[in-house]
RNA sequence: GCCCUUGUAGCUCAGUGGAUAGAGCACCGGACUUCUAAUCCGUUGGUCGUAGGUUCGACUCCUACCAAGGGCGCCA
């Protein structure tokens, strides 16, 4: 456990637990980080109150039995009643030893490993992929990287859309088109302008409706040639969205798509096992499950609808039947669900049914990660000039020229192999950064001159940091891994800063997991960096005073690197070393 | 109409019931013969939407209201 704070932490619990004695359970004694001190403790006001005592006088007996004397140089009370920390530099180079040796940087695993399956990007087959898709994909991508790095089994699911109505209508398309014509026009990637015109024939001719309607009957009865066609939109747009994954440097691959086709089987079953468990009702000949707690515009109680009065499935029935599955097929503890904010009533009344159809118990659960939209510079959804959806790839490809005009800018004796892949990670960095650094619940503005800034919050600049320390190594001939042994000595206040940051790695990652919120690790990381400048401007290391000094700060630079790259790399981005 | 989310400096955003609410941008003023100045250091800037309540203590929890966005039966 390499973060001082979580360790002082459970010396002060037990400290308070000594003097507080039964009075002492459910004061929170938590240990903080503080601009006055160290870290801070605030429990003994409460304490104080449930004692019936003065907050400052519990505040010193607390001192008196913690045991801190070889971890903090200084321990006082404070205000009211503050206990504040400072720790002893021995005890944080010997921290600094323990995280530098240990292969996940002072990471603690999982207590309880778990199976968690995540549901997230989820782009429609025969349609282009667009900005609205980037915040699932990159923020399921940073869960994924994160779960997995302390010890959960995870498994990706691409709840891809292939499945349901406007299928007829494609496939009526596709069959007009041609489909060595249509293979081209979906190939080239320019799937919008196929569904558009699918689209466009559908609501203005009649017979062409009466087409994809009975098209639609053919597909779900599993009428072989339709099914074939289908299964060529379906490979069509797999080896697009592929493309688009591997362009934005994210895991998912071909084998994670469960497309909701996939649930097919299972929708009857969901019918059938609903209706065993009287949860069923017919409602206007459809039939649904009415959740407790869930009303309409007249507040009348809100139906989920397992079957439409047609006998058809929707949605709801095959969110059900995912339940099902990652439950019972993949033995899944964690469901996350990374889907935009309008769908959150609708998920709440799935779990709900699921709950109550004792396909989800506890401690098994579903988590909705909710996001906001992208916005543009007039606050409304960001969209292009012309007034289109931005499509993904543009992007992208944006993203990669703007960065590629600052390099070769800053840096022009760089090769042009190294600028291009430089522009490439910097770019695509920089987007995935602005989407993962601000809270996902709120909506984000997407402004390209502030993501690739070099100054503030931003991808550029933590990479900076990191291709700066990588520079010094470089420089001085010094190989990485040989200084990762030193002893370090914390002295100047920007080093011992510095120190203290890269100890907080641990429980800044475990904060980002217990919230699903990356960009409390963004955040973390962007500190790290402004330590790591500062520390920089004041600290020599290769004309540090003493060899002792050197190898200290070589060994501090070496680990901070580690943690800026490692963080970066939970958070889907690569950091380079030369920019 | 009901429900959900959001509201913090001119702008973009952090903020875990705790002491004096923090960054970046912009503005203004400094620091390159130096391990990358793509940087650093400093100044200026606040009714934390409004009003109550709970608490030793509220940006944080509760209630009401205001504003913006979203959801509310057979699309997904």
């Amino acid at each position: 456990m390499a973060d001082p704070i979580v360790y002082v932490g459970q010396r002060i619990a037990a400290a308070f637990a000594k003097v507080g004695g039964a009075a002492a359970v459910g004061v929170d004694t938590a240990v903080r980080a503080s601009d006055r001190a160290d870290a801070q403790v605030n429990g003994s006001l409460a304490l104080a109150k449930a004692m019936g005592l003065k907050p400052h006088e519990v505040a010193t007996k607390v001192l008196e039995v913690a045991d801190l004397k070889d971890i903090c140089s200084d321990a006082q009370v404070a205000g009211p009643g503050f206990i504040n920390l400072t720790f002893n530099n021995q005890f944080l180079a010997r921290e600094l030893m323990s995280s530098s040796v240990s292969d996940k940087l002072g990471v603690r695993n999982a207590t309880k490993p778990c199976n968690v399956v995540i549901d997230y990007s989820a782009p429609n087959v025969a349609k282009e992929m667009h900005v609205g898709h980037l915040r699932s994909t990159v923020i399921g991508d940073a869960l994924v990287r994160m779960l997995t790095f302390v010890g959960n089994t995870v498994v990706r699911e691409n709840h891809v859309g292939d499945w349901g109505t406007p299928f007829g209508m494609l496939i009526e398309h596709l069959v007009d088109s041609g489909e060595t014509h249509a293979a081209n026009e979906l190939s080239v990637g320019d799937l919008d302008s196929f569904y558009r015109s699918a689209r466009k024939k559908f609501d203005e001719s009649e017979p062409f409706q009466a087409r994809a309607r009975a098209r639609v009957v053919l597909l779900q009865s599993g009428d072989a040639e339709t099914l074939r066609l289908w299964k060529l939109l379906v490979a069509e747009s797999t080896r697009y969205f592929q493309m688009i994954y591997r362009t934005l440097g994210v895991l998912l691959e071909d084998t994670d798509i469960m497309g909701e086709s996939s649930y097919n089987k299972l929708l009857p079953q969901v019918v059938e096992r609903l209706g065993k468990l009287k949860m069923l009702t017919t409602s206007d000949g459809a039939e649904v499950v009415f959740a407790e707690g869930f009303v309409n515009r007249e507040n009348q109680p809100l139906p989920l609808i397992i079957r439409k009065t047609d006998g058809g499935y929707n949605y709801a029935t095959s969110d059900l039947a995912c339940v099902i599955d990652r439950v019972e097929r993949l033995n899944a503890d964690l469901l996350l669900y990374v889907v935009g904010a309008p769908q959150a009533q609708h998920l709440q009344m799935v779990a709900a049914v699921a709950k109550q159809a004792g396909w989800l118990q506890a401690p098994r659960e579903m988590v909705h990660v909710s996001f906001g939209n992208v916005l543009g510079a007039d606050k409304k959804m960001l969209k292009t000039r012309s007034g289109d959806t931005v499509k993904l790839d543009a992007l992208l490809t944006e993203a990669v020229e703007r960065a590629a005009a600052a390099v070769s800018e800053k840096n022009p004796e760089l090769s042009d192999a190294a600028k291009t892949n430089i522009a490439r990670i910097v770019g695509l960095g920089a987007v995935k950064y602005a989407d993962l650094s601000t809270d996902r619940i709120k909506d984000y503005t997407f402004d390209w001159d502030r993501m690739l800034s070099f100054d503030g919050n931003t991808a550029p600049y933590l990479q900076y940091a990191h291709a700066r320390i990588c520079s010094i190594f470089r420089r001085a001939n010094i190989d990485r891994a040989s200084v990762r042994n030193f002893s370090p000595t914390i002295a100047h206040p920007a080093e011992r800063n510095l120190a203290m940051r890269v100890l907080q790695f641990d429980s800044a990652l475990w904060d980002t997991i217990d919230k699903y919120s990356p960009h409390r690790l963004c955040t973390y990381l962007y500190d790290l960096a402004a330590n790591f400048s500062s520390f920089y401007e004041q600290c020599p290391v290769l004309k540090a005073e003493t060899e002792t000094e050197r190898d200290s700060r070589l060994m501090l630079c070496d680990l901070t690197a580690r943690v800026m790259q490692t963080g970066l790399g939970v958070l889907g981005i690569e950091a380079p070393e030369q920019m």
